[in-house]
DNA sequence: ATATATACAGACCGATCTGTCTATTTGTCA
DNA sequence: TGACAAATAGACAGATCGGTCTGTATATAT
């Protein structure tokens, strides 16, 4: 059973992510919720930290499930990698979060809103990113790449694209775009 | 000499780009740009088409920097193509926009705070990215492309990466990782 | 059953938001 | 100089913002 400061927490996130963090009032996640008021002030200090609380919730909803689908894909790790793409692209047509959808990146979007690199959304957004990059980092070594760092970043910086194509042109295909790219570089960088 | 209305979307345009557009109020870009609310609102009906008119700005500035930026760069249209992420990395650090600096891509932002598709100021987003896709391409079939339409998709891909690494993780090199990849491209899909 | 913690509803505060209005000043052209 | 257009300052309205407060109800545990 659900305590109500998650309640709170997957209000937010949804109110947040598909409206904008400035946008969404706190008692429009109150009545959506059914909370009082009162109930979160005594969870959070402010509506700044129920946005802190909200990417955090995200990072580890979005890490858990996209790990879990590159794993699920496949044993052989060049596999898995290449499966990142497919998992974005069920992400893209709204078939990874049931009541979330796709509204583009959470981290890319408080980024946009909070532009500050000292912001603490901003400063969450940065690491949720990293993170990922290193998660790639350690499959690369896995598949033997001589430099799994800089084929990491490669990636990731593909995996950025594909989502922003994916969100502001509204182009689902952008997944199979970057998944061609990878594979090049995949076969250039991994012993055969 | 700039005209009342061209004072009020060029602060607009700084301030929706620096502080995001929902964050900033009326009152703010009134008071930065010296003009009266009133004239405001006899240049335009609302909020809203003042947003729609500092993007409008952003779009015409944006294409005509980074096209000048690749015309003035080379001749041969596959070295224009390449220096794209040279203009990128000036303008990661700062070097491109004087009174704006760098805080991501307006459009990428826009499109986090409107997340509706169908949102005047996503549509516009899509846009801009639309016809920088098409600028790309124009310069793939010049360079002699076999498909230049895929090759200008993977190319804005790329920047799109590009950019929002360079923003949210604060990592101006995406310009270089995103040129690796494209060099490979380049390579592959053109005529030697 | 009584005590204690938790959550409830909702009034309330000061600040700020977008947008309207009036009245005054400025600049231009004849 | 006089007429006209454009921009000014700033009060004002109505709504909404984040956040505080009071008082009541509910649920659990001893």
């Amino acid at each position: 059973m659900k305590s109500r400061r998650d309640e709170l927490v997957d209000t937010a996130l949804r109110l947040f992510y598909k409206q904008g963090f400035n946008a969404t009032g706190i008692d429009k996640i109150l009545s959506e919720s059914g909370v009082a008021k009162m109930t979160l002030y005594k969870h959070f200090g402010s509506k700044d930290e129920l946005i802190l609380a909200a990417l955090t919730r995200r990072d580890e909803q979005f890490r858990d499930w996209l790990t879990n689908a590159m794993e699920t894909a496949s044993p052989d790790p060049r596999a898995q990698l290449l499966s990142l793409f497919d998992a974005l692209e069920k992400w893209f047509r709204g078939q990874a979060f049931k009541d979330l959808g796709f509204a583009g990146c959470a981290f890319i979007n408080a980024s946009g809103e909070f532009t500050d690199p000292d912001h603490p959304a901003h400063r969450i957004a940065k690491q949720h990113k990293q993170e990922i990059v290193d998660y790639l980092a350690k499959l690369c070594t896995k598949a033997g790449a001589t430099d799994p760092e800089t084929l990491a970043e490669q990636l990731a910086l593909l995996k950025e694209g594909a989502i922003v194509t994916a969100h502001v042109r509204g182009m689902t295909e952008s997944a199979r775009v970057a998944k061609t790219i990878a594979t090049g570089l995949l076969d250039a960088a991994l012993p055969a």
